[in-house]
RNA sequence: GGUCGCGUAGCUCAGCUGGAUAGAGCAUCUGCCUUCUAAGCAGACGGUCACAGGUUCGAAUCCUGUCGCGAUCACCA
């Protein structure tokens, strides 16, 4: 609609004042005022100097005139509200009915193919609550991306070695007497977790016996044998010993184990796997590459650097003395495997927190004085941190919301209020579990989604399971009720009468349906989850005061169909958007 | 100290490229279940949009500065 009004008043103005009018601002009409969309006309008063009020009635007639569907108008101020003529609501309507994939775009063989990163966690312990948002924006961002027609390819780099997994794997070697995911009944990504915080607490106590006999700190965190033997179990792992290799090869199955049933829960998915075992030692050749152009430099003690100073940024290593790669390298290494494998990406999305906006920064600044095509196409999905009320996570002091712990709290949680309510009375036990589930993860997922991605999230563990207000089972709830009027309905076939009168609410929830499509365009532009969950909180609400207002009645069903249809519409919706969230929209609740 | 991000109701958050009287939820208070799902609806209360300037017909939104909070500035990852 915005569209068809904007050409007619483009070719106005041309005609008129002989003046091309780039954009003009049309807008949804306030609820205060009258009329459905609103032009505000003062931006045109520099082109055509004429009183405000004269060139919006001016405009007015000729829309109404020229545009059948514009029925009429009104001028306040600048603002000329225009009335839109029902048969386009109606249009509208049938529009979404017709087709099942409304506001997506589905992907083909050209279109752009993004490479999605998200979760990339070590393997020294569980997933936790600051994994949980960077995997459901990830999931999230990967679905809208898909949605807004592009070829998704979801990926990970595991951060499976180092001295961290060494920690886990040298404590269960000394203390863990054969212990195993199965002979503990721990996940295995538990287990590793266990060794590492045992790993922890020897090391400390080693140092604090140490101090005590008159050492400095300093030295004492050095000289601790079990961080010696640490240290020399990497150089081990590094000198591929076929033993240290076997153990580590067990324990990170044992983790992968654990992180698959975790994102089984969560949810989530991954088309493909890397891992830094693999690829740290990519990006050498990357560097020469550089080095050989100029765009790198060499110092005297052979460390390789970049210069950013041009950029406002500052000189950063790429190799150190001894020729051995670091973060940097290791990421410019991934990042052209990845282009390796996927020869016909357009882009990648890398889901990390906003400790990393400098090194994303930097690393997107040298893949493109490197000149990949793709590199324009980089985006670093950066996210504020998880806070609790009690303040930061940290996993040494045992101040961590352990992920699964989490959805174990909030599937309870929601079978605790639903068998309150009584809600899920007269469902079977299987289908009762899996709605405790799907309701529990749709208050996590839509609690961390609804807020901007940038901004820190303060999780409030009181909060994130209320099921009131703007929350994922309240959405849910909406949901499940209208497919409840839609099977008692028979049919959900649209009156095709454009005389039909329309309440002013069926208008409102209309108008928002209207704007889904764009929402997944404005999400996918700004990689922001969050544009879709302000949407659809919106629309149920309208959607909501609505049906409170002109009740569906199933007796006069026939009269209704209208109504009915609507309420379809509203349903499909929702459930497209929910989609996107990565939430499930349980068909009753 | 340099750089980046954030600061909107008691709390948690919306507010798209500047538009009309800044919106929700929670909390507090008031109504609404013999009707199709009350996890709901309607209403009340609650604001110097951190502060100060600037840009203009018009600023929560854009610019500058100040303050507060956070992150980052390693031959760590």
């Amino acid at each position: 609609m915005e569209e068809l009004l904007f050409h007619q008043l483009q070719s106005y103005f041309l005609q008129q004042y002989e003046k091309q009018i780039e954009a003009f601002d049309i807008q949804p009409t306030k609820p205060q005022f009258e009329g459905d969309l609103t032009l505000v006309v003062f931006p045109l008063l520099k082109i055509v100097p004429k009183k405000p009020a004269d060139l919006a009635a001016e405009l007015g007639n000729f829309l109404v005139e020229k545009v059948s569907e514009v029925e009429a108008y009104n001028v306040v101020q600048g603002f000329l509200n225009l009335q839109i003529a029902p048969f386009y609501y109606i249009n509208l309507l049938h529009k979404i009915h017709q087709n099942p994939n409304f506001g997506f775009s589905t992907p083909n063989k050209t279109s752009d193919k993004i490479l999605v990163e998200y979760s990339s966690p070590n393997t020294n312990k569980p997933l936790h609550l600051g994994h949980v948002r960077n995997n459901l924006l990830g999931a999230s961002v990967a679905n809208i991306l898909a949605a807004s027609g592009n070829r998704v390819h979801t990926t990970q780099i595991i951060n499976d070695r180092g001295i961290h997994i060494c920690k886990s794997m040298l404590a269960w070697q000394k203390y863990g007497k054969g212990e195993t995911p199965e002979s503990s009944g721990l996940k295995g990504d538990a287990l590793a977790g266990k060794y590492y915080v045992l790993f922890d607490q020897h090391y400390k106590k080693e140092i604090a016996d140490l101090v005590a006999s008159g050492i400095s700190e300093e030295q004492a965190k050095n000289d601790a044998s079990i961080m010696q033997e640490a240290k020399a179990m990497l150089v081990k792992w590094e000198q591929n010993d076929s033993e240290v290799r076997a153990l580590w090869a067990k324990m990170n199955g044992w983790v992968y184990d654990g992180f698959a049933q975790t994102y089984s829960r969560l949810g989530v998915t991954f088309d493909s796997f890397y891992y830094e075992s693999d690829t740290y030692v990519l990006g050498k050749e990357i560097v020469a590459e550089g080095l050989e152009k100029g765009i790198f430099y060499k110092k005297e003690d052979h460390s390789v650097w970049v210069d950013l100073t041009g950029e406002g940024l500052d000189e950063k290593l790429l190799l150190r003395s001894d020729g051995t790669s670091v973060y940097m390298t290791q990421d410019l290494g991934t990042a052209r495997l990845r282009y390796t494998n996927h020869p016909d990406m357009k882009g990648m999305v890398y889901t990390v927190g906003n400790e990393q906006d400098y090194h994303f920064k930097v690393l997107f600044l040298i893949l493109n004085k490197l000149g990949y095509d793709w590199a324009s196409q980089l985006y670093h999905l950066s996210y504020g941190m998880v806070d609790l009320p009690s303040g930061k996570m940290k996993s040494r002091e045992g101040t961590v919301v352990d992920a699964d712990a989490l959805m174990d709290e909030m599937k309870t949680t929601a079978k605790t209020i639903s068998d309150e309510l009584g809600k899920l009375d007269g469902l079977s036990a299987n289908e009762k579990e899996a709605l405790y589930h799907t309701i529990g993860m749709g208050a996590l997922k839509y609690y961390i989604l609804k807020v901007d991605p940038k901004k820190r999230i303060l999780f409030d563990p009181q909060a994130s399971v209320d099921f009131n207000g703007n929350t994922g089972p309240f959405i849910q709830y909406t949901h499940a009720r209208i497919q409840s009027i839609l099977r008692k309905a028979k049919s959900a076939k649209p009156a095709l009468d454009a005389t039909i009168v329309l309440h002013e609410k069926e208008k409102t929830v209309l108008k928002t349906l209207g704007q889904f499509p764009s929402v997944i365009t404005a999400a996918a532009k700004q990689y922001s989850p969050a544009l879709v969950a302000n949407y659809v909180y919106e629309l149920v609400k309208q959607f909501n005061s609505y049906y409170q207002e002109v009740p569906i009645l199933v007796d006069e069903l026939q009269v209704q169909s209208f109504r009915v249809a609507l309420t379809a519409a509203t349903g499909h919706v929702i459930q497209k958007s929910l989609t996107l969230l990565g939430i499930d929209a349980p068909n009753r609740m």
